[in-house]
DNA sequence: TGTGTTCTCGTAAACGTTTACGGAAAAACG
DNA sequence: CGTTTTTCCGTAAACGTTTACGAGAACACA
């Protein structure tokens, strides 16, 4: 059923090395002979196996997209990461390259799910994805010397690969900004307890933008939970019990601002009347909540396109002129201002 | 540094022929000698090279899935497919199998995108999403011969490759029932204008349901639209106006609903309260809604596991005994009663 | 005519496996 | 002790590519 370069040499009468040349667009292969080939190929549906070809290269043509599931209840998992799959999808394909996805142990960080891609080398490359500020993962693919980038920053392995984050520094500045320029001096600030890195990222932005409006940090109006529902639930009454009530609050995770107005409502207390609401990466969960969240939204499909073209850059392979290759990139949110605050 | 089967030959003094049977757990090998390869194997950090082993047996324990995107103007995917990605990822790796994941071009059908996996046999099988009333995509691959398997059903192909679906005409039945059960006896019926199978068999059911209600259908309450809120926002409208105004929506889709209800709320209707509202496929966005909409749910994760466990069992490399063959599944979807109807 | 260059192609090895085949040694059997 | 069977292992081919090497032919040039 499938032709391969034997069948096509075989035809030609021609040998199957010309053949491969003539394929490559090598140049030591006479024109005509190279447009009987790509007639041939046409006519006898070929085209290379990817086996072959890999083994003889010593490279896969794919790359493997690590997904790390956060433990939990949550029925459907974080629909952030289909419009970035779908840029680094595109942009893959366009180099000839595969898309592997491998999904973690949920909650568990350790690299035993990486181990099979990388040691029977199973993808050329890794995209990581939930960063952990401190990751195994991570430590694990540099001491292997496999190639990988990272969707969001680390502090592991150091400055030797591509990442690519969203700015929640930044962001989280911005929310106070906005906030304080609307009259809210305590403001809470409400993250996930995890290690993920975004969470100290938010803080060190509201953190900062306190200090520079010279509203002193509150450790009463910062709590941790659980990254969903359940976690924002259980932990806004402690915020809101603090002893000088906040106006406003700053979510660092969609679900877990959902969680949190179902205890502002509990406590009769309506988002967008009785305190202003901000989170910090939008999702559609926000866009039709009700009031409106007002979010900070990635442009997840240009992310993902960009996070493969830094991966892409990073490879001998690929990487076009020297010296053009793009270790960290930080990208802004855009503000999405709805009814909540 | 990626050792070899060669490497393990050579340390233990040994034929590669034997360790690769040692390795393999075949029979014709003594005892003492599997165990000192399988040591050796271990201290030498050795795992066999995929592509040696794909080229060599012809298979490359890979299995595709693929996207198709809607097209339109979706800021974010489906959530739809992360917890069934999961599910059958979960499976696959059981059997030491990789998960590809090719995206179609977004509305596009065409089997373009299939064809290099095929042809480069970039995978040893093929799952397949959103699925067409009518899918070339299915037309491709049963004539290329090429074993697949579909997440829904569709009338391309006949009855020759596993497929797994929810039960939608059921679905439809229900809603209608529970709806007449409160009532109700004009009840609209809003689904996605494109060729998606389930837009048929939703329809089906609530037409059979009406029926065996002794409610005749008015074409007036049925109407198709663009898959995704502003084709909800746009077609709900038009029911509403019929003649005889409807006491109740069935959507047959999550965004479309949340259009529809935007409509509705414009025209000063309250969902829950003016009017029944139910929704087909329950996602994550249903449940926050306000007031939260009354839907049905499917098992994403446990539809993932076994529609993967079905296609394996298609595969003559990996079929148990014979005749366990699975060809269609139907599941049932569960419904979770909110506010809104 | 002799020498050097260029163009084009065939040969064969290599990538890392798996496996059919055959043979030597050991065991079983009469 | 001779014969058959079993156990275990080495040899080598094969999967489908790519590519280093070399060689023949054609051509240019002196």
């Amino acid at each position: 059923m499938a032709s391969s370069i034997h069948d096509l040499a075989r035809h030609l009468n021609i040998s199957i090395g010309t053949v491969s040349r003539a394929l490559n667009g090598r140049a030591d292969v006479n024109a005509e002979t190279r447009q009987r080939v790509l007639e041939a190929a046409r006519t006898l549906n070929y085209s290379p196996n990817q086996s072959g070809r890999s083994l003889r290269k010593g490279a896969t043509h794919s790359i493997a997209f690590m997904l790390q599931p956060h433990p939990g209840d949550q029925q459907y998992g974080e629909p952030f990461f289909i419009p970035f799959l779908t840029g680094l999808q595109a942009r893959l394909a366009e180099s000839d390259l595969d898309l592997m996805v491998v999904m973690g142990e949920p909650g568990q960080y350790q690299p035993e799910r990486l181990r099979r891609v990388v040691e029977t080398r199973r993808a050329d490359a890794v995209v990581l994805a939930n960063t952990r500020r401190e990751d195994d993962r991570i430590d694990y693919l540099s001491k292997a010397g496999f190639p990988f980038a990272t969707l969001g920053r680390s502090q592991s392995g150091g400055d030797t690969y591509p990442s690519l984050d969203i700015d929640f520094e930044r962001a989280g500045e911005e929310a106070v900004d906005r906030l304080v320029a609307r009259g809210h001096r305590r403001i809470a600030a409400i993250r996930p307890s995890l290690d993920l890195n975004f969470g100290y990222l938010f803080l060190d932005g509201y953190r900062k933008a306190l200090k520079r409006h010279g509203i002193e940090v509150d450790p009463g109006l910062i709590a941790d939970g659980f990254i969903n529902e359940t976690g924002g639930y259980q932990v806004t009454p402690h915020v809101m019990l603090s002893k000088d009530r906040p106006t406003a609050i700053i979510f660092n995770n969609d679900a877990m601002a959902l969680g949190g107005c179902k205890a502002l409502a509990e406590m009769g207390i309506r988002p967008g009347h009785d305190i202003a609401v901000i989170v910090i990466v939008d999702t559609p969960l926000c866009r039709y909540f009700s009031p409106a969240l007002t979010a900070f939204r990635p442009s997840l499909e240009p992310m993902g396109r960009r996070l493969a073209e830094m991966l892409l850059a990073s490879l001998p392979a690929f990487a076009g002129p020297e010296g053009t290759r793009i270790i960290r990139e930080v990208w802004p949110l855009e503000l999405v201002a709805r009814e909540s605050d």
